[in-house]
DNA sequence: GCTAGCACTCTACTTAATGGAGTGCTAATT
DNA sequence: AATTAGCACTCCATTAAGTAGAGTGCTAGC
């Protein structure tokens, strides 16, 4: 498959160019007649015929029956996107308003919302952005509350403003009064560092001094590691603009688009290929067949991270059909990735 | 409209009541000689067609075209869960199964979304269950943290373990140890009152006695007036299983899929029919156009609000298509409504 | 190597024909 | 007066057949 390209002069791979751009367009296989008037080329059909005939046997194209014209395959997509297209600037008054949405507002979770609105209704499929990674993200302040049972309730502020809370089980019972100086201890020592840096300093103290401490910092320490072990939410996204996934003829078959909207409300497989786009920066494409799920065979996910102080803390894309406008499509997931990312950079906090 | 009943003779009934059992089960319309086998009335089928005639002019039934049987319409419907139907007990392994993993749980969160859940896949239609109101719920903690330009996060705790938190706008730049006092001031005051017990005080408060506190408790009260002055997050629901409804063929005319599933997540229609259900206890049922939404129009929704200490304070249901097995779908919802009220009945917190 | 031409294939659409289900009406029956 | 049998009629659903259009593959000639 890596020497498509090699076994391919320039005139094949003009043709498969504007079969594709014909075909994004129009929806419809395209024949040899309105190849030939398409291209520049000034070929005769026949000939063209012959080529399409070239690109069959690459798996490039493909006829839906015999008399038929040809549509791309995802290897066909594939070979497009990386090598033959032409990508449009971005349309003026799509980026003046990514622009006026996407500036830094209060609450950084509105903001993901904001975006993923904006991907699906631009693009007119469905937008998706996952939750910033809290990893990098550092502590401001913690708090411990008592529930019944030596349960405890962990409330904790991260960067400016993200409030989590969870539940987590104590070794003994503890008033509220101890529970409250724990947090006090807690913040005293790891305000401002990054929860990854507290996860670790909280395990040395445990495993290392434990003697030169007195039990309430104990305490407070084994309850500081109860609270961070786990990363929950760390794996949630949101998604808009899945309805308009509906409009789309090719997605129509009865059972696919019941199957597409119960992996989305499943999640674990959108997380699953979001993670992927997690380690390549800028713009990836899954074509088809490419996301590995059987479930999105006709449909490609264009993502691209977005980063925050130059470190990668998410993911967000678009959703839609393997025919779908790339050239149109990439530069706006990569623009929008971008300005997410600016927006949501840390503010500095002007002390009063 | 409201004398339907009485002009029907018991057999107009019993004929109608049959014929909405069997579109319900068979979702076909239904002529005058399977009637007349499936009644135990022993008519002829020309007998049943001049009722059938009589029920079309009270707008009972009504037949898609001049050659098929009859289905019932809306009122038709309406009629017949009104007094006709024959409620089914529950069966007892479903029964169990709501028993099983209806039991009070750690997070009332997630028992919501158990039984949204747990609606869905019993009935394989559309399960809804509204977050609990708070306005009943009691304060148990709050404290404030300071953000950038005036501007601070508030968070506070109801209840056992519910964490809100939002962004309010002070007066004044208020410095941390400032905000950390107002919190426990406020704490010492309010811990324990309900919601709507803190708000009222707070604005009284502020009305009469401004004299006689100082400073710093009336800051601490201003913000306690703005972190409470409007109830955000009161209207959110946990839906699941919409994509049950993809498979019902009466809603799969092209756009009538795509609006539901926009009402689904624009929410504020849905959270409007909920709410109505809000004032009524027992089983609400909207038929078709009753709901007001033409949307809905081809779709019933079952409803029930459930209570915690004999106040109502949320309403859970299912939505499917106007032909569902009432007899089945109206006891399991109220069965369920029961269940998550008790589920959800504050625990005695064992002081430790 | 390219192209014109032709036979062939397959789809999509229209039209017609047929059978079945069910109705409404009327006249006869109880 | 209520019920029923019978009949003509309507409408749908399905099948069959025919047609036009689009496009291909192949071959022979340029």
């Amino acid at each position: 498959m890596a020497n498509n390209t090699l076994d391919l002069n320039d005139r094949s791979l003009q043709l498969l160019k504007t079969l594709v751009e014909r075909y994004i367009s129009d929806g419809q296989p395209v024949g040899s007649r309105s190849l030939s008037k398409d291209s520049a080329l000034n070929l005769s059909p026949a000939t063209i015929r012959n080529v399409m005939a070239d690109l069959e046997d690459l798996g490039l194209v493909h006829s839906p029956h015999t008399s038929a014209g040809r549509i791309p395959t995802s290897s066909g997509y594939r070979l497009f996107v990386d090598s033959l297209l032409t990508v449009k600037p971005l349309d003026n008054q799509e980026l003046s308003r990514l622009h006026h949405n996407l500036s830094a507002k209060d609450d950084d979770n509105q903001m993901i919302g904001v975006a993923s609105r904006l991907l699906a209704e631009i693009t007119q499929m469905a937008g998706i952005v996952t939750l910033p990674r809290r990893e990098l993200t550092c502590l401001r302040h913690i708090e411990f509350l008592p529930l019944s049972h030596q349960r405890v309730l962990v409330i904790f502020v991260t960067n400016e403003q993200e409030v989590h809370n969870k539940v987590i089980y104590s070794e003994k019972n503890l008033s509220a009064s101890e529970l409250q100086q724990a947090g006090a201890y807690l913040n005293s020592i790891y305000c401002g560092q990054s929860l990854d840096a507290v996860r670790s300093a909280v395990l040395k103290e445990l495993q290392v001094d434990q003697e030169r401490m007195n039990q309430a910092m104990l305490d407070a320490i084994k309850m500081a590691q109860l609270a961070f072990e786990t990363d929950d939410n760390k794996d949630d996204y949101v998604l808009t603009g899945e309805t308009n996934l509906m409009g789309f003829s090719e997605l129509s078959g009865r059972n696919h688009l019941k199957q597409i909207f119960d992996a989305f409300s499943q999640k674990q497989d959108i997380i699953h290929l979001l993670d992927q786009s997690m380690k390549a920066d800028g713009v990836q494409i899954f074509i088809g067949e490419e996301s590995g799920y059987q479930v999105f065979e006709q449909c490609s996910l264009v993502t691209s991270s977005y980063s925050v102080n130059n470190e990668v803390v998410g993911v967000l894309g678009v959703i839609g059909p393997t025919r779908m406008a790339y050239e149109k499509i990439i530069p706006f997931v990569d623009v929008t990735a971008k300005l997410l990312g600016a927006a949501l950079n840390p503010k500095t906090t002007t002390p009063s």
